[in-house]
DNA sequence: CGGCATCCGGGAAGATACTG
DNA sequence: CAGTATCTTCCCGGATGCCG
């Protein structure tokens, strides 16, 4: 029950910052956080490998430390926890240059709509609406000349993507053009021109 | 010897990041190697509470994933390793707005001097060229509009600030105004008005 | 079934002592 | 000075069970 609280004991801001969301888990917590509520189920399926009481522990430190509230059943970020997403995106932009990364492991649906709102090209994009279905989970993405949005839900928009979201990881990150034929088990409605030129946003390849 | 590391095992990108730099202590190795390299007693006297075994562990560990290089007996950075300032900053701005942090921890003279790099409002820097002396460690600064630059060594700068660390970060960050007599423990040479504008760049204080 | 509490084994972190 | 060796503590991960 009663969690002793481990400092670095340290008056520099950033070791402060990791005193709050340094444990293990903690920060992958609030990226499956970052675009709405979630149950604990929901948060179990969105991160595999974390043991239940490790999630519990996890949501009391964070709910502790003003970074999380737990509304019934669900939990939500906080502003302070929303507060988070910038040092997420480092974390995004850095690791994408890092070797080793292997992307056929697990992928969340939100770990993949966050991190292509972190490698968005926002000053190349022109006006796009587009949603995804990911494993099921409903996504609408817009953007605009230096604006990106992401939210849970929608629905109409003129540019459906569809698909597992490793295979949709494949899609946006990858070199291969998109297609109608969803050879790579990503489907696609729309037209396919605006859809390859909302993928190129994204282009994790140099160059 | 052999650590094995573990891995969250997602092929999302921020997990691949904290697989590379999540465990415990790793970051603020990097923070403490940040403005050049280090000798290992030099790293210690930074991290005070980290015991000499995880130290060895994180530095072998860190040099396994190409982000610190071993000079004989000093470690620095790799250009991978220099790629995590963004993290580090984004640490440094969401720590600073989040409570109970206490000042009166300890501050590696490294910290303060990234905490300021962190948080500089650059785009209302004049031309300043400042000497620091902490807890004997000397650093020069020089700002510019939109420019930033912090490095060990120096001399000869038109203003030197000198004393303890945590004295000089309540200095900087605090809201009381700079005096020549050092009734805090801070030593200031130069110009007194120029001396405060270049503090006011980084007030942590709201408004 | 969702949301935990509890127990357990392995391993990382922490403190101390010691050595080249 | 630069670590290594050793021991202890405690966190993490996995399994199980309780309880609304």
């Amino acid at each position: 029950m009663e969690t002793r609280r481990r400092s670095y004991d340290e008056g520099c801001i950033a070791a402060h910052a990791l005193d709050l969301i340094g444990d293990r888990w903690a920060l992958l917590v609030a990226r499956e956080l970052m675009l709405g509520g979630r149950r604990f189920s929901e948060l179990r399926a969105g991160l595999p490998g974390i043991a239940a009481n490790v999630l519990t522990q996890r949501l009391e430190g964070m709910e502790a430390a003003g970074l999380v509230l737990r509304e019934g059943r669900a939990y939500a970020l906080t502003p302070a926890g929303f507060g988070l997403w910038p040092v997420l995106k480092a974390l995004c932009l850095w690791g994408a240059a890092q070797p080793g990364h292997d992307p056929r492991l697990f992928i969340s649906p939100t770990a993949l709509m966050l991190s292509m709102r972190a490698t968005c090209r926002r000053e190349a994009a022109g006006m796009h609406r587009a949603g995804f279905v990911l494993a099921g989970e409903r996504f609408t993405v817009e953007t605009g000349p230096g604006a990106y949005r992401v939210a849970r839900g929608g629905g109409g928009e003129p540019m459906l993507f569809e698909g597992g979201t490793n295979a949709m990881a494949a899609a946006v990150y990858g070199p291969r053009p998109l297609t109608e034929t969803a050879e790579d088990s990503v489907g696609f409605t729309g037209d396919l021109a605006e859809g390859q030129a909302f993928l190129d946003l994204f282009s994790l390849r140099r160059g």
